[in-house]
DNA sequence: CCTACCGATCGGTAGG
DNA sequence: CCTACCGATCGGTAGG
């Protein structure tokens, strides 16, 4: 490819390119974490210097609540289209759980470790984070206020320990012997209580 | 206090100043995490500078790993000490349950968050840490093993879901609504199935 | 326990 | 996108 190419079409090749760096920086945040990570490691992967990546990005702090947010979104897209697969409460909530591991369980992951992230992150960034779950954990409130579960259980504390374990599962998770599918199966067998 | 004094009993002093910052350590490991705890941070708190601190500990690795280990032998002792007292196997992981629970979440609690700060760690720490995670962990297998579980329940999942849900309860508890003990109570009740 | 420092690394920038 | 750099901060050490 010759010069005159690699510039001709600048508007495509410049977001195409950020989205390319996008990807890098969010595999890197998954593996290393917010502090594990250097913007001379992203630059490295993409092929430049750290400082290069600046054309691209405003700063470290604004890439990392970008792409949290996207995974956010992402997942929250994902898990809308199969809960409305069901009408069963039940069938409802498995659903949503199966979908969220497979996001959490992929190999190379971005939504998972990047939720559980929170203490690694500066408390500007830690804000904007926990505003974002917040609206994310919501999905799941309506989810469990539908469930036909015994009185005497306390639906707030329920949902907490339901997202919870859903968050955690990537920490002990290897694959080979489970599906995320039937993680979630097990996570829903546990919860079912009527 | 003169000079004399303080220098009187070096022994004691030296020892008891050694325990004096590790919990100081303790506690800002716990707060801010691996990485962003500094020998600098951990100095200002003992009314030293970060360099002093060589001379009690041999490097912040080391400092880590001791103090992980001492506050996972803490736990141990208390939640075999507290399973003794039940003789029902429910009762047993309940107890053990909200014996972890109030080191968990006790206010300025060291153990949790050591424990979730597996990938902030270096490589070589890791290991350590997990080696000795895996040996607390067996006293889970022991008391899972002896509960009437129906037989299309797999303990293993079973063992990893109870422990990944107890470890992540400091991330979403606020205390003021509920005790630890109750906490304990509500996550025993969901994983009760017989 | 301090002074004074080492080499490494960090996020970020100016100027081309 | 690079060169060349800034100021800050890190874990750690020598020598007293």
């Amino acid at each position: 490819m010759t010069k005159a190419a690699q510039s001709s079409c600048s508007n495509d090749e410049g977001s195409s390119r950020r989205r390319q760096i996008l990807e890098i920086a969010a595999q890197l945040f998954a593996r290393k974490g917010y502090r594990g990570t250097s913007m001379r490691d992203i630059g490295e992967q993409a092929g430049v210097l750290g400082g290069s990546l600046y054309h691209h990005i405003k700063s470290k702090d604004a890439l990392f609540v970008e792409l949290h947010n996207a995974a956010l979104d992402n997942a929250a897209d994902q898990i809308h289209q199969a809960v409305q697969r069901h009408d069963d409460p039940w069938a409802r909530l498995e659903a949503a759980c199966s979908t969220l591991l497979d996001i959490q369980l992929a190999p190379g992951s971005l939504t998972a470790p990047m939720m559980n992230d929170f203490r690694e992150v500066p408390d500007e960034v830690r804000a904007q984070l926990i505003a974002r779950r917040d609206q994310f954990e919501e999905l799941f409130r309506t989810l469990v206020a539908d469930l036909p579960l015994s009185a005497h259980i306390d639906r707030s504390i329920y949902r907490n320990l339901l997202l919870s374990q859903l968050n955690a599962t990537g920490d002990w998770y290897r694959d080979g012997r489970l599906t995320p599918a039937q993680v979630a199966a097990q996570i829903v067998a546990i919860f079912r209580h009527e």
